[in-house]
DNA sequence: AGCACGATTAACT
DNA sequence: GTTAATCGTGCTC
C-alpha cells in the first residue's frame, strides 16, 4: 500500500494525531520489514504548548518541526530512550505527533529478539518500547515518512470509526503548566476494535 | 564550562 | 509504589 502523503501531515497537528490512530507504520531495514498499527499518539503544537519542545524556539533541535511536515522527528530522552514523532503542519508553524504505542502486525521475529525477556504484550506499548522494536534512533531524525524507499512509513491501514477513539490529557507532563497540562491531545483506541487490519 | 532535567522504562521493595 | 539508568539539550554563569 502507498504510503500516506505529505498533505496527509501538512494539517492541524491535532487533528493529524488523531487521524493516525490506525493507521499502519513500516520500518524497512533492508530485506527485513516490521510492521504495525497505531494504536497511541500524541500532538505537541505550536511555541505556546510548553509541553512541546518548539517553546524554546527554534534551535538545533526543534528546527526539524519548523520546517515541511511529513518529517521525522526522533530524538534521545533519559539518556536511553528514542521518541519516534512525525512533523506536522507547515508555513513555519512548528509541529509534531508523537507516535506513542503501536500494535505488532509484521517481522514478529525480529521484534521479539530485541525485546527479549518481555512478554508480548509490553514489546511495542510506550514510544521508547517501540523505537526499541523498530530499531528507529537517532540516524532516522529528519527522513522522509512519504516514501515507500525509505526506512520509515506510515499507510492507510485500517480506517477506525472516530467513535472508538479516546482523548485523554498527555503523558508525563507534571511539571507542565495548565492549560497545556490538561489538554485531551492523547489519542488511543481499544486494541479489540483493531481485529482483521 | 557547568548544570539540572526530561514527551521513559524495567527492576526493584 | 519507588528508583536507577544515562546523556543531549538549553539555560545560567
Amino acid at each position: 500500500m502507498e504510503p500516506l502523503p505529505v498533505t496527509f501531515y501538512a494539517r492541524d497537528t491535532v487533528e493529524v494525531a488523531r487521524d493516525l490512530i490506525g493507521k499502519k507504520l513500516v520500518r524497512r531495514e533492508g530485506k527485513n520489514r516490521i510492521s504495525g498499527v497505531i494504536i497511541e499518539t500524541e500532538a505537541y503544537r505550536g511555541e505556546e504548548d510548553l509541553a512541546c519542545h518548539c517553546r524554546a524556539g527554534r534551535t538545533p533541535r526543534t528546527e526539524i518541526m519548523y520546517g515541511p511536515a511529513g518529517k521525522a522527528y526522533v530524538y534521545l530522552i533519559y539518556g536511553m530512550y528514542w521518541m519516534l514523532n512525525i512533523v506536522t503542519e507547515g508555513d513555519g508553524n512548528p509541529g509534531a505527533v508523537l507516535i506513542r504505542a503501536i500494535e505488532p502486525l509484521e517481522g514478529l521475529e525480529i521484534i521479539a529478539e530485541r525485546r527479549t525477556g518481555q512478554i508480548r504484550k509490553t514489546w511495542t506499548d510506550g514510544p521508547g518500547k517501540l523505537c526499541r522494536a523498530l530499531n528507529i534512533k537517532g540516524d532516522l531524525n529528519g527522513s522522509n515518512i512519504c516514501s515507500a524507499a525509505g526506512p520509515l512509513y506510515i499507510t492507510q491501514g485500517k480506517v477506525i470509526s472516530p467513535e472508538t477513539i479516546q482523548a485523554g490529557p498527555r503523558v508525563g507532563l507534571e511539571s507542565v503548566p495548565e492549560p497545556w497540562q490538561s489538554k485531551a491531545w492523547r489519542f488511543m483506541v481499544n486494541h479489540q476494535h483493531l481485529r482483521g487490519v
